[in-house]
DNA sequence: TAGTGGTCTAGACCACCAT
DNA sequence: TGGTGGTCTAGACCACTAT
């Protein structure tokens, strides 16, 4: 009867089986945790070859829907649960306590053990992006950077690296220790004379590096948000950067903010 | 002379191949916009069957660093330009000017030409979410959606969808008109006691679902910013909320705010 | 150790693109 | 039309996980 034969006739079996696999995904037959049908089983039940079957499992992994796990097969993912980080993050109201605090009380609030752990603590030459948002100069001046690590229930959530110029940091713990005592990092930074006042956070995303994927143990199909923040004093001079790199789908960012004229 | 055979010793062919060629594309030896090898031609250089060499070239599209063209090949990705938005977005000097003013302005500097088209417009139940941010019950009150596509060059920029109360926006152009006249969205809603004030910008990042993908044409491996704005008046009352969708390779966010003690 | 996913082979045919 | 990527087969062996 046909004239042509279009591809609605002949749907690939590998997206046949992905199909079937999201709607018992979307109506629940296969809850969130249960394990799908093992490549080789789905292969005999479609009457397909291993690799189709496994096709139709890459494609759902590709688009979040399930984890695998090499050696035990594949599960229904989970949503997860949502961090949510604004500006309150730096008010002096929290500046009292650790500058921790936000990601302490987010996690906590979830009922999850929050853990921070400073990594590194190094002086170098500024990267050219960090020292154009401190107005430094690259040649003359260095900085020191600091990485923390952020985990909930030992989980990794996110790292943060911090650059601030040697010469307003020499001297304080910001500098060379990895406890910061008291008040925190900026209480350090306000008895040096800059208290912060503005914040600039640049927001972007992108896919993890292998790296960061390995690092922050990243599934498949998950984009990190990368935040470059700024910390501005009430002289309008900026003495830190910090560049946040967090798992997308466990945070989010919740600015509210004055319209300025 | 090992007691143990390593994985050191003998790598996946698959990733010797991307290895290699992830190489040539950062020393420049393959650069951007130029072709790849084809699959067959990799197969018989490694010695290798064309699966194999088929997946070191996936690897390399999972990552962004190449395009896949269905009958043509593949090319090395370059990096695309990006836009900055800030909140000076709803600034009211702006505001006198059409309200997608820094859409086309940050198009504009990069000497590509912008458009803007309303696709639709409807009065709908609100949905959950929105109905929370603007302070309504969902079940009483119905809204306006607006959906906006933006473009530079023809290209999809970002999908803006406008959620706004009937009882604000009954009889204006808003609620009824692609067509917004002088001054804009902004300065209709200012001419019904809302002056914008206050924003709040919920920002979180995933992989595009298969539908964005297709109509803002994302290649793999990039994935989407999603900006829920929603507009606070002098009143501290919320008018509109605004779910903003983007390419997260070309769009990036700007934001200052002051600190608040 | 049994069962799972990870990689690979050596073919085959189809769909798309440029010439 | 020739060359490209897209899908598929029917096997094989390796690496990992749980028991």
């Amino acid at each position: 009867m046909r004239e042509v034969a279009t591809n609605a006739d002949k749907e690939h079996a590998s997206r046949t089986i992905e199909r079937d696999l999201r709607r018992q995904v979307e109506s629940g037959a296969l809850a969130v945790g249960e394990k799908l049908p093992s490549e080789r089983a789905l292969a005999e039940q479609y009457g397909v070859a291993r690799n189709t079957a496994r096709e139709a499992i890459r494609l759902l992994a590709e688009q979040g829907l399930v984890t695998i796990r090499h050696g035990s097969g594949v599960t229904v993912r989970g949503k997860p649960r949502l961090m949510r980080f604004g500006a309150e993050r730096y008010a002096r109201t929290l500046r009292q306590e650790t500058w921790l605090s936000p990601f302490r009380a987010e996690v906590g609030r979830q009922g999850r053990e929050p853990r921070v752990d400073c990594t590194s603590i190094t002086r170098i030459a500024p990267p050219a992006d960090i020292a154009e948002r401190l107005l430094i100069d690259p040649e003359t001046e260095t900085v020191v950077r600091r990485e923390n690590w952020y985990y909930a229930d030992d989980e990794p959530m996110q790292v943060g690296v911090t650059y601030s110029p040697w010469s307003i940091v020499e001297g304080t713990p910001v500098a060379d220790s990895a406890k910061m005592g008291k008040g925190s990092l900026y209480a350090r930074f306000e008895e040096r004379g800059h208290a912060i006042t503005t914040i600039r956070e640049e927001v972007t995303a992108r896919m993890p590096t292998p790296d960061e994927a390995k690092g922050l143990r990243i599934p498949d199909a998950v984009p990190v948000l990368e935040v470059t923040h700024t910390g501005i004093d009430q002289d309008g001079m900026p003495f830190e950067v910090t560049i946040f790199t967090m798992r997308a789908d466990y945070n989010a960012l919740d600015y509210r903010m004055p319209v300025e004229d």
